[in-house]
DNA sequence: TATGAATGAGAGTTCATTCAT
DNA sequence: TATGAATGAACTCTCATTCAT
């Protein structure tokens, strides 16, 4: 991350005037609680009523409703994707791929965000490269922990995505306390364990 | 089980007319399918078109679109347990947890049906004990397969049913080709096993 | 015309229950009427304030808004093929083409109608054969009249749908009293008259 | 003509900087290009895009869209008033009247432009006496060809006016090849012809 | 009881117009 | 003065639900 790289949320195309960027934030910002808590059927006049501006200046940021779910899903894959650049930076390589999967089910289980944007709005946002992006951090820290001999040689990135995506899921619904999240995860990461690194973390 | 007695899904408070019994399995039928095609958004006169009765029928039987979708719901988890009630009757004792969890993977990946449901219609549906008796007979499994000393002591119900959820859940999305699933599901499954049975699972 | 063929109006693919038809014919009257004055970008909430339904109805009956502009329009062009057919029965053969260009332009001047609406709603509209089958009505009036001797022999069809299409447009417009449209018409007609009708015409 | 006086689509009330001219006639341009394309309904922004300036510069020169049609129209009947006082200073006095409305007639079908414009945006424009400088002007040259004894005695301006109208809007529709053009217009010509210059027109 | 036409609130989206920058 | 972001009423269309037939 050279320090001359833009702030990652501008990402636009072209500047925009301040008052402008600062209303986008704001929608997003709105778009993101509101489709949190009500999931991607909400209204987009809701939307333009929390981030306190008229409905035409949501469709003037994002000429569609489709375009304003990408929108979120990018930033939230961006900010997800940036976290992991953190973790694998820092030291503790070999149990942060666990330290993630925690991380972004917790986040999960707080809104139905990340992958219950993707789970409603379906197939039709059209993500781009943000979601390559995630997978490949993702499994840096996979190849990491298989390094470290933590992780078993056979397991493929296609699995750890798969499991992530379904324990987010499964966190969206009703009654996951963060006790069951946790002994959930425990047996998925035992289950990608070594035999050695099942038997130091059971010792644990 | 004498002859006599109702059909499981006639759980109606009285006795429908021969006609109407039929209609209401038809509408639930043409709801079970469009609903898995399109997911719970799909509309009522779709569901009405398929069934081959008119939309007032469908109000009729089903007051709101919410009963109808709870309906569905209450008729695939009583299914569920029937299959479940099957497994335990029969002999496999010991895998027969794995073996459903499978089941269900593979159902929930060919159609958007119980997890889809449940995860779009949201926390709305009251399933009364439909749920529970679901959960009655995972129990039953898990308590078998820990007998059987197949799963470990410490694993509870509540974590099998969570890791259930979330990989029907996961199953929904794309690319869960059939050797995926059953990778994801060998992880998953080991991590629930005991030191012995895992051994003896990756020696085969 | 057989005394067995349905009343025209009756068009639609399956019968409609009473109820329903009278709607649809109040709502093609509202419809005829609102855009005649206000033109094709009046709005369908109107159509149905003006019919007296509810603006589901108006979207039951016609689902777009395109495809109520194309019933008015075979409506409006199934008539006038109808009183071309009569025309066309009836005597008086030789002057029967200009009668019936007559009475368009009379109908155009009351109100913004056919080719009103063929102006506004552009080539968008999908009309048919119902344009052809007046062309058809049209050409029969010609040719009875080239074989009388009145219109010249070199006229084609193409023609005289064009000065029809523009003498009904120019109709539509401000200060169109019945006198300048008699005098317009009789330039027309003169034109399209061989040297020895002219002469009698004149001479009359 | 001197050369200090305005030129003649500077009808604003007072002089203007010369950037605001500049704007003031690359927004007339662009609307004009627009309009023609796409009909009074496209918008204004699009109008202020094609003319590379600002929404609101658009409109601080004309307060409404209204404005700017008017503003169009009184440009293209200025245009014409003067292609038409041209055609009557040169020679040919005689067929003048044909020759300006073969001209038109063939503008109007290149660009939905004077007639297509006062067709859809309805009687709402006020055009001042933008409209009666052209009739004038029309006027001149009917008068000539009687004079001429081209065009019959019994002619009045009222009549030319609406046949100008008539077939500039027929022009308007798909169709209208150049053959076709020529051939309706020959028609209407012939109609306006004394019998002595139908004769030799016929003859050629 | 079944039918299916009617309802009408609400959705996404557009666009003429205003006004702070 | 020019800019262009913001406004919000209006538009087309959908769909869960009601009710006359």
């Amino acid at each position: 991350m050279t320090p001359s790289m833009p702030s990652p949320e501008a990402t636009g195309d072209r500047p925009l005037r301040a008052d402008a960027r600062r209303n986008r934030e704001r929608i997003l910002a709105a778009a993101e609680a509101v489709f949190a808590e009500k999931g991607a059927t909400a209204s987009t006049d809701e939307v333009a009523a929390r981030a306190g501006v008229a409905i035409g200046t949501v469709f003037k940021h994002f000429p569609t409703k489709q375009a304003l779910l990408q929108a979120i899903m990018k930033g939230l894959l961006a900010r997800l994707t940036r976290e992991l650049e953190a973790l694998a930076a820092d030291g503790a390589p070999a149990e942060g791929l666990f330290a993630f999967i925690a991380r972004m089910v917790e986040q999960a289980a707080q809104k139905r965000t990340v992958v219950g944007l993707l789970a409603e709005a379906g197939v039709g946002l059209q993500l781009g490269d943000s979601v390559q992006m995630l997978r490949e951090g993702i499994g840096n820290l996979l190849l990491r922990a298989q390094d470290a001999g933590v992780v078993r040689e056979d397991v493929r990135l296609d699995e750890v995505v798969a499991l992530l995506v379904g324990v987010c899921q499964g966190a969206l619904h009703a009654g996951w306390d963060p006790d069951l999240q946790r002994r959930t995860l425990a047996i998925v990461f035992d289950g990608l364990r070594t035999s050695e690194a099942r038997a130091s973390a059971t010792g644990c």
